[in-house]
DNA sequence: CCCTTTGTATTATGACCGTACGACCATAAG
DNA sequence: CTTATGGTCGTACGGTCATAATACAAAGGG
């Protein structure tokens, strides 16, 4: 009785997993309600109680996709400080700031996580960790531990510029920003 | 017939702003309901709409309102270069951290402020160039229009490190990054 | 001093959306 | 063709923004 084969409702979780993170990304955790989260991945409200406890437990494990997501894209760029710089440069790009629900679950959603419970904040401490120990392997390979606290404010000053940037009705001014914000973090990582 | 003394209504607006500034800074903006916020000032929900036009407005106006408040106990900090390393120790403490609802409205809500309408965005790009001149008047008294780039990009940096402090479930790290933040925003400004 | 006038706030109501759950159905595996 | 799995649909109950009808309080006129 091998039902259904397992990989199926695997498939369908992973598949709610991914939308909600862009819908997050896009809208906000307060702002997706569960039917719309269904609705984008294909499916009606009363099916996501099969996949989770509730909606705290998708915004946690979204959030945890979302940053594994990046944390293997951003391995994928040249290895060592010269992918360092163009992560800089892609991060703080008007094509990334234009499109969040593609990009950094940080810059979507930090202050809205920082008031999320505490299981939530735990995983994604874990999952930004890990990323920033990635970034401080290539900055310091012979001493990344002393190199972490570095990138950790590198990344902040990258979350806060793409935020500002998206704020601000001025693009010309968000522009600059962003060059600003490229200028002072290689600045940082010298 | 000067009925009710012209300031009854107008104290009572302000007080609605005031503490719906702190509710949005405690609980985000979709995370506060118009009973909530009304029940924040000692009144109920039906009342709200002889005040505003709608929770958007309302939102808008408290921004404004919060920026403006900061903007005046930042001219109250010692005047000049000096000053803004005052500010920006103050700014990246663990008190701030700890305490959202006294704090920077930024820091709290920028990236739900990037999702609101735009007359909220404009309202809020105004408010926040605002204190920028303030800073770049302090920085660079012979020529603040050409600092104003500079102290956008370390307010983002603040603002940043900030929200990060507050989503780390590590303590101690989340300390570390706010020395950090003020060592990078310090040599930025430099 | 009462009583009307007028502005402010409360309570009640509207339609809709939020999370969560349970009953039912369809389909795929054996 | 049975079975249980993954899904839809319906439902409960509370919260959302917003409006309307109602109660109350304050100031001025008689």
């Amino acid at each position: 009785m091998a039902r259904y084969g397992k990989e199926h409702k695997l498939a369908t979780r992973q598949r709610i997993i991914e939308t909600a993170g862009r819908r997050f990304k896009r809208s906000g955790i307060d702002g997706s309600g569960v039917a719309t989260l269904m609705g984008d991945a294909g499916l009606t409200n009363g099916a996501f109680y099969a996949h989770f406890e509730s909606k705290e437990d998708l915004v946690a494990t979204a959030v945890s996709d979302q940053l594994r997501e990046q944390r293997e894209q951003l391995a994928a760029v040249a290895p060592g400080r010269a992918g360092l710089e163009q992560i800089v440069r892609a991060y703080l790009s008007p094509e990334h700031r234009d499109n969040p629900e593609e990009g950094c679950p940080s810059a979507a959603l930090l202050d809205e996580i920082g008031r999320c419970g505490e299981p939530t904040r735990q995983v994604y401490t874990d999952s930004v960790l890990a990323i920033m120990d990635d970034f401080a392997a290539r900055l310091a390979p012979e001493d990344p531990a002393s190199a972490r606290t570095t990138v950790l404010s590198v990344y902040a000053l990258m979350v806060g510029t793409l935020q500002l940037s998206r704020a601000l009705t001025d693009r010309g001014l968000a522009d600059e920003l962003l060059e600003q914000g490229i200028r002072n973090a290689l600045a940082l990582l010298d």
